[in-house]
RNA sequence: GCCGGAGUGGCGGAAUUGGCAGACGCGCAUGAUUCAGGUUCAUGUGCCCGCAAGGGCGUGGAGGUUCAAAUCCUCUCUCCGGCACCA
């Protein structure tokens, strides 16, 4: 506030209000009450011509209200989108709300208040903001994931999910109705045929062990459990066994990493996606487990059924990627929940195996990986015989084996892998190499030969029988044929992906459109249907108490009875409690904005096809994985099923940079508060700051710029010069008190000072730090703006005496295209930081000519405009423009205008520049060579040497090698 | 540990993709205007030597390719972000 009130105050005291100074506190409002009144972003009904759909991800709407992270983003895509108006194309620019979800209901819970009431109130709050900063959103079409109107929708979505199977043959979601039943199911009546074709739907419930987060009160996807901590607050998780609605996105794994080939995204971001689907290929083959006598004739047998699509009992299936190493297979490993652990412990064992297992059940994820990751097993008692060589190996249980990935049993080979290689050398278990390092590899191949260090890469098979010699690649094929041709194993991929955990133990969340079949005693029968899409949407009920309470039930399990048991047709019904995670509504809400009020369909099909698909998506890194990934699977979902029209949603995605805090300088103290350099200082294992040498504590001291001086390569304390300081920009944090509030800046500066600032502050995709005193420069540049077109001393608001309707000159001419080029480029390739860089320097032009003709200037103010729309309109209606600026045409440049006539070229010697010369632009190369050559510095530095070559580049420079 | 990204003045950052390093902004300095200034205007501002003309050095570090390297190659250091027993 200090600035600018002291600019007012100023003004009037001098009683001299009426001084038309540049003022964004009046102008700012006024032109957005302009904008609401008139419409004037309002979306065309048809997208004719070129259309461009621009796209932010929408905010979830916190109490805490927009921080300056959200506006980087948003004054990016309008800048683009007011571009695209002038430029005459169709633009759909939208926003809304992410408004289901964790964050909101623990913010109930604190203050007291439902949900609801407190999610529309930070909406309302959003908005203000949103609308304080004039973004040219088409505010019509405002959408939120919790109105009933809107999440009818999510819920029909999931019936289409639910109604779906994959077919992997056409690698296509089908209706579940053309899911092809086997006789022998068909026989046995229609219960069966139902349960078979509930295990194929997309939308699925299983049993499978979840991530259960007692403190949330509800369960997780994998995704949003990281270090076996919750992402939203931290807690602990555990793994628990629970009945869940899972969705089969792992059926589509294939195609949403193919699929990445055929969108604009930044490398980046598609190998994150890439690594988090982790595709892997490799082979699974079964192990016989039992004698070696009954060995024979079970290989004789798969020779003739060939490999089961399950595993029969008296077999141990494993996955490899490297099948390869088969020979070196020297023992086995189940995960501790696999299902034979029992059956595979002999009694002697089963007093061990049982408290190992008990551990790592208790053992939350986090506790598992605070140990460091010391290898811990149990031997079963039972052994596995290799089909490949015929050798008996044991069985160990282990919890390093992941009993969610592959078959949750691995065949060990030490030799060629780091964890089997750790493992065996802690329980003394053989070591066979197989494979030998190329001459090259960087290892040494006398111990990897004599088993006493481990090889992960590339070789020729060795101990290996008929493939001795064989080149990795070559033998992995040819072992693979010869597997699949004997019927002990075949060909397989597997996914880190897993199927994607959709039920959430919460009250604020979509309810789920599903019925369970309950029996005259209330119990489920196990039975279930869909809530018919006429009955929808179902909405939430009621409930005094909507707290969790640590225990896995949901809290609409509380509802009346009336919402819980409905009765359909005399059949008595109890619907699903769970509700839908936050993902669910943010998964197709780019899908509403194009036609956010039909209540007939949850988009328009002749609309999609106008819209679809979105041009450009901005928004934050940290929905690299999760949400791009949901919101692609859904797409593609809907893309099988024919209700749209592309396979991909987002063609073009830019992830913003951080905004961080202000930098600073940090000096750290000892306990006798004597400074210590930070060079000796370190953080220990409780985040606790520490002296390196004697692991004395230090504590952390924040320090004035004024106190810090530049000294070397970093910087040092001017007091005392030997003591090193860290100078960093820091996240913003409400904890270290370095967040910066977008209301007080509006409030300060004016949002078009925000707006300019945000995007001047470097490249979209950075992370920045934040600097008041970079803002007060833009803020700067808008004064000055204001003052080349503004007559800032008459009393009335006139135009500066300066601006003429004279002709241009030649110069100014240049200048002007000059400019448009450069800001019409850049803006297109969102380099926003240069664009505005190239307007300051027209307006460090102008404002020292004394003749500014009206019309440069007015084609300037259409350039500024995008970046700055308040003072853009203002001046545009000063200088005789009519009504809004927003669709006036976007500037025009001759390309011949944009170049000067003459050039200075530089003359090196030997990469030196020794003298410059101006010619006239396009001078042929040998009047260039000869020109610089008669050049009087260059005659005299040339006395008494030799030209030995000499480069000319036309236009752009000469360099003489002489010597 | 693995995978990404980045290192350029006191600071944020430019550099037509191999062609004058430091555009633009902040900061700082000097001067003018002003009762006053976190006003406005003008000039200067990478570092070192020099009164100057001029010269030398300079894009994290070391080497290389080239007439020419911030940009390409090899090695290396530092910082930031992500993943983390996925067989």
């Amino acid at each position: 506030m200090e600035i600018f009130d002291q600019k007012l105050s100023v003004i009037r005291r001098k009683g001299i209000l009426t001084v038309p100074k540049y003022n964004p506190a009046e102008i700012e409002p006024r032109w957005q009450r302009f904008w609401a009144e008139n419409k004037t972003f309002k979306t065309p009904e048809e997208a004719t011509g070129e259309k461009l759909y621009v796209l932010d991800m929408f905010p979830y709407p916190s109490g805490d209200g927009l921080h300056v992270g959200h506006p980087e983003g948003y004054t990016a895509t309008d800048i683009v989108a007011r571009q695209a108006r002038m430029e005459g194309k169709s633009v759909l620019h939208p926003i809304g709300f992410d408004a289901f979800g964790l964050p909101a209901e623990e913010h109930a819970i604190k203050t007291n208040t439902p949900p609801r009431v407190s999610t529309e109130r930070n909406i309302k709050n959003f908005v203000r903001q949103l609308k304080m900063l004039g973004f040219s959103y088409d505010w019509d079409r405002e959408i939120s994931t919790t109105d009933v109107a809107y999440f009818k929708w999510t819920q029909w979505i999931f019936l289409v999910l639910y109604d779906t199977w994959f077919d992997h043959e056409q690698q296509k979601g089908r209706p579940i109705a053309e899911l092809p039943i086997p006789e022998d199911v068909r026989a046995e009546g229609e219960t069966v045929v139902r349960t078979y074709q509930d295990e194929f739907r997309l939308a699925y419930q299983s049993n499978a062990l979840v991530n259960w987060c007692p403190a949330l009160g509800t369960v997780l996807a994998n995704e949003e459990v990281s270090d076996g901590l919750s992402q939203i607050g931290g807690h602990p998780v555990q793994r628990m066994p629970l009945r869940q609605w899972m969705l089969r996105i792992t059926s589509y794994a294939d195609r949403l990493e193919k699929d990445l080939d055929s969108v604009d995204w930044s490398d980046g971001i598609k190998k994150l996606q890439r690594d988090w689907i982790g595709r892997s290929t490799g082979a699974e083959v079964d192990f016989f487990v039992g004698s070696e006598d009954d060995m024979s004739d079970w290989k004789a047998v798969r020779g003739q059924t060939g490999f089961p699509r399950k595993p029969s009992s008296e077999v141990l299936r494993i996955y490899t990627t490297r099948p390869d190493t088969l020979f070196g297979a020297t023992y086995m490993v189940i995960s501790p929940e696999h299902e034979l652990v029992q059956s595979l412990t002999t009694t002697a064992r089963k007093a061990a195996t049982e408290a190992y297992c008990e551990a790592a059940a208790i053992k939350s994820d986090r506790d598992r990986q605070d140990e460091k990751r010391t290898k811990t097993g149990v031997f079963t008692g039972s052994f596995a015989i290799n089909p490949i060589n015929g050798k008996q190996i044991p069985i160990w249980i282990a919890d390093y084996v992941l009993a969610s990935y592959g078959t949750g049993a691995i065949m060990a080979v030490p030799a060629h892998d780091g964890r089997d290689f750790e493992f065996a050398k802690m329980y003394q278990l053989e070591i066979t190499p197989v494979i030998k390092p190329p001459a090259k590899a960087d290892v040494d191949v006398e111990a990897v030969l004599a088993g006493k260090k481990c090889f992960l890469g590339n070789g020729n098979g060795i101990n290996s029988n008929q493939y001795d010699g064989l080149e990795t690649q070559e033998f992995k094929t040819r072992i693979i044929a010869d597997l699949e041709q004997s019927g002990v194993g075949r060909a397989a991929v597997n996914y880190k992906l897993r199927d994607w955990l959709f039920s959430r133990q919460r009250f604020w969340g979509e309810p789920f459109p599903i019925l369970h079949e309950i029996d005259g005693h209330g119990i489920k029968t196990g039975m279930m249907r869909a809530v018919e899409v006429t009955e929808l949407p179902i909405d939430l009920p009621y409930i005094e108490d909507f707290k969790p309470h640590g225990r896995p039930e949901p809290p609409l399990e509380k509802a009346d009875d009336d919402w819980l048991y409905p009765v359909i047709d005399g059949v008595k019904y109890k619907r699903e409690t769970n509700t839908m995670p936050q993902w669910a509504g943010s998964c197709w809400y780019y899908l509403r904005f194009i036609d956010p009020h039909n209540d007939q369909a949850f988009v328009d099909p002749g609309l999609e096809k106008q819209w679809m698909p979105v041009d450009l998506y901005i928004g934050g890194a940290e929905h690299a994985v999760l949400h791009l990934l949901y919101a692609r699977f859904w797409h593609k979902v809907l893309y099988d099923r024919g209700y749209v029209h592309t396979t991909e949603p987002f063609q073009k995605l830019v992830n913003q940079g951080m905004i961080l805090g202000d930098v600073e300088f940090t000096g750290y103290r000892n306990t006798d508060e004597k400074w210590v350099s930070a060079d000796q200082v370190s953080e220990d294992e409780n985040k606790k700051f520490v002296l390196e040498a004697d692991n004395s504590l230090v504590h952390l001291v924040k320090l004035d710029p004024e106190q810090a001086e530049k000294r070397d390569d970093g910087f040092v304390l001017k007091s005392d010069p030997s003591i090193r300081i860290d100078s960093r920009a820091y996240k913003m944090s409400k904890s270290r008190g370095n967040v910066v509030n977008p209301d007080e800046i509006v409030a300060d500066y004016g949002a078009d000072s925000l707006r300019l600032y945000e995007m001047f502050m470097g490249p979209l995709e950075q992370a920045k730090p934040w600097s008041m005193a970079g803002v007060n420069g833009v803020r700067n540049f808008l004064d000055r703006v204001w003052r080349m077109v503004v007559d800032e001393k008459n009393e009335e608001f006139a135009v500066n005496p300066a601006i003429t309707d004279d002709e241009p000159s030649d110069a100014q001419l240049r200048m002007l295209h000059k400019t448009i080029k450069a800001v019409t480029d850049d803006t297109h390739s969102l380099d926003f930081n240069t664009a505005i860089a190239r307007m300051m320097e027209f307006v460090n032009y102008f404002t020292k000519e004394a003749k500014r003709p009206r019309e440069l200037m007015s084609q300037f103010i259409l350039l500024l405009s995008p970046f700055a729309p308040h003072i853009a309109e203002e001046i545009w209606k000063l200088l005789g423009g009519a009504d809004t600026l927003a669709h006036e045409s976007w500037p025009k440049y001759d390309e011949a205008l944009t170049v000067d006539s003459n050039v200075e070229i530089p003359i090196q010697i030997l990469g030196k520049v020794r003298s410059k010369i101006m010619v006239p632009r396009g001078l042929s190369k040998d009047d260039l060579e000869a020109a610089a050559m008669a050049n009087e510095k260059i005659v005299q530095q040339l006395v008494g040497k030799h030209v030995s070559k000499v480069i000319v580049v036309p236009d752009r420079l000469v360099n003489i090698v002489a010597n």
